[in-house]
DNA sequence: TATTGAATACTCAATATTGACTATTCAATA
DNA sequence: TATTGAATAGTCAATATTGAGTATTCAATA
């Protein structure tokens, strides 16, 4: 629901066919959603199918035609409401990649602390490229901005871990 | 891959059927993950084909067999290649929930502002459940306590979010 | 003791996602 | 002007995920 709402959001602005729309959401949005291109392609082609977006048939030389989708009205209308929608939930997020903490007890803590260290390196370069990233056109700056403030949150959340566990060591 | 590490990690300590291993993540672990029944078996076939778990059938009155999982030698060698390899990567999560964050500007600020603040409560509601939760076994805390963090984190932004719309609004 | 509703336990078809491709175009350079 | 490598554009088979089931057991109560 939400991946439609994000590529209904950037057709709207200005028609595109499918290469475009994930060179687009590849560009400016890269540290907040991955979107594969094979997906984007599904999503697509099943918006075309209910209506929301048509599917103009571009050749180009002996290439595979193009398709540029655009907004119908259905399309519109559907946005507005996935928009609002979205605003008004809050769906939490899941974090896969810390599921290692529900067995941080099963390594000594000494190979913990270098193994969590070497995240801290991951998550800071992370950081890193997402402060550096150039100014984002509209809207899209909030979502960066929120990206941001939850990769220092973590980065936050890790150096507290670190410390406790360091604690742990030099008492023991 | 990190789904297998959770479900390896909960085996390990004990032998279970396919229903109580889904039982036990979504008792324990349910604002961390969002790890459904039809998922979880899928794995567990997976698991048990390529040799990480035996399936041992147990036969009890009418129903459909049973199938108890137990780590085998080469399961408890996955489950320590895999927890380490976790422990040292950092996978950044995306957050679909937010997309509604890039075009936020679409939207009339009163509306947003309104949106927003039912997000808000929504928000409050997932933290206040997360901080109210009895406390966990073993090691799991440490991932329920870094759930209440981010959700912390979110509030906070979210917060500022609405400050600013409200402070545009006045100005206007 | 029959009935009902909840909890237990699992499955299947439909849908979504991905890695690994193919094929074309373009620009540089040998 | 061939050749090569990168960028453009899209596809497909394999894999993963989910909503919506089925079927059994159990406990309460009518």
């Amino acid at each position: 629901m939400d991946r439609e709402l994000l590529l209904l959001g950037v057709l709207r602005q200005q028609g595109m066919h499918g290469y475009q729309v994930h060179e687009f959401i590849d560009r400016y949005l890269a540290s907040c959603t991955d979107l594969k291109k094979p997906t984007a392609y599904f999503l697509l082609d099943k918006m075309a199918k209910a209506g929301w977006i048509t599917a103009e048939q571009v050749q180009e030389g002996h290439r595979p035609p193009r398709r540029v989708f655009r907004l119908t009205a259905a399309g519109e209308a559907e946005y507005q409401r996935l928009l609002r929608e979205n605003l008004s939930a809050y769906v939490p997020a899941y974090f896969t990649s810390n599921i290692g903490l529900a067995f941080l007890d099963e390594v000594p803590a000494a190979e913990a602390l270098a193994r969590l260290d070497e995240r801290r390196r991951h998550l800071a370069a992370e950081l890193a490229v997402a402060q550096a990233a150039p100014p984002h056109p509209g809207s899209l700056q909030w979502l960066v901005e929120h990206r941001v403030r939850h990769l220092q949150a973590e980065l936050d959340w890790l150096d507290e871990l670190l410390g406790r566990i360091r604690q742990r060591l030099a008492g023991a």
